[in-house]
DNA sequence: GAATAAAAACCGACTAGTCGGTTTGTTTTT
DNA sequence: AAAAACAAACCGACTAGTCGGTTTTTATTC
């Protein structure tokens, strides 16, 4: 059994999320995370390679997250999966206000490395595509009225990121959470088809 | 005269400049800006006391520029005033391209500074205020059609930075000055009044 | 199931370098 | 001559990553 070796990877995990959400990236050092961990140099460099494929491992750790979250809506109505979205929103928020700044943050400086930029950027196409093509659907079952799906898409995600963005600079400045539910309801208006 | 002062003090800023947009904040030494612009650490310390106040600088700077935007058009009608916006976006999309990276970065860091975030958080603060009031001069003048002023701000704002954040992780992902101008007009047309 | 060998996991002092900032002394301007 | 501007060596704190050696776990053999 590997038992030690594993608790030892998720302790170095957990303190990196600890440190890197509270601290930043490039502010929480290695040896912070060790001390954080009670574990040594030397078996952090065991686990990982390096401080960034530390990071790039948490990474996927949440975009698996999200893909098995999208996975779980595969047969619902567009409706219904905006619905879900929406019902998201609080855990969505307060994840961000967390998480946010440290992915920004080594986002910034990694992606002048090709290789990192490949990475993160694949992703988000992969979703954008996902969200374009769950617009489609919408129209084309009716549920939304005829619109550009790759322009909404865009939009909605624009807004979103957006909104995240700014619930991060001046999070006492509104109340974001009920801001992207107003919002919301505001575009869900004008999408969703009026059934006479 | 103090003609050598001004020069060294020009060059530093452009250099930092430069540099800063190129390699970002932390990427950046102060050695580099010195080799960069040709003068020793003597004279940088001389003009600025800190590294941090440099950029401060700098983005006191760049908000005058804005301010100055603001108050020419300060006679126009609201519309105008969009429209103005609107021809701004090639030069917004090519600055933001430059500069927005290393705000970021140096924001994410330097927030968790109370000072520092006291200080950026105001101008913010300031021009969400004004872009509200100018959605309800535009309502009170019978250019917009009725909108609670404050949450069209913020969902304005939001659209725009989102476009900004998205055109800078995935430049090429999409033509995203021709997808503002669309995503625009189509704002433009639900919340201009018909004018039968 | 004990003995043993091999491999995996772990420790922590150490390296080599970076970087923001300081100090001391010199030149230029006023 | 006094003050401002500048040059360049220097400092100290910090940091990602390394390496030789030790402990623990696993596999193998008897």
């Amino acid at each position: 059994m590997q038992q030690r070796s594993e608790e030892t990877r998720s302790k170095i995990i957990s303190s990196a999320i600890k440190l890197f959400s509270t601290r930043g990236f490039n502010a929480a050092s290695v040896d912070d995370i060790c001390k954080d961990a009670e574990i040594s140099k030397g078996a952090f460099y065991h686990h990982f390679e390096s401080k960034q494929a530390l990071f790039l491992a948490l990474l996927d750790g949440w975009l698996q997250t999200i893909d098995n979250a999208i996975e779980l809506s595969k047969d619902k109505t567009v409706p219904e999966t905006f619905i879900q979205m929406t019902e998201a929103f609080p855990y969505i928020f307060a994840t961000a206000g967390e998480g946010l700044p440290m992915f920004l943050e080594f986002w910034l400086q990694a992606s002048r490395d090709d290789k990192i930029w490949q990475a993160s950027i694949a992703p988000y196409r992969r979703y954008h595509k996902h969200f374009t093509s769950l617009i489609k659907k919408g129209v084309d079952e009716g549920s939304f009225v005829q619109v550009d799906p790759e322009l909404t898409a865009r939009m909605i995600v624009s807004m979103a990121m957006g909104l995240l963005l700014q619930s991060l600079l001046d999070p006492e400045g509104a109340k974001w959470e009920k801001t992207a539910r107003e919002i919301t309801t505001m575009m869900m208006n004008t999408l969703l088809r009026k059934e006479a």
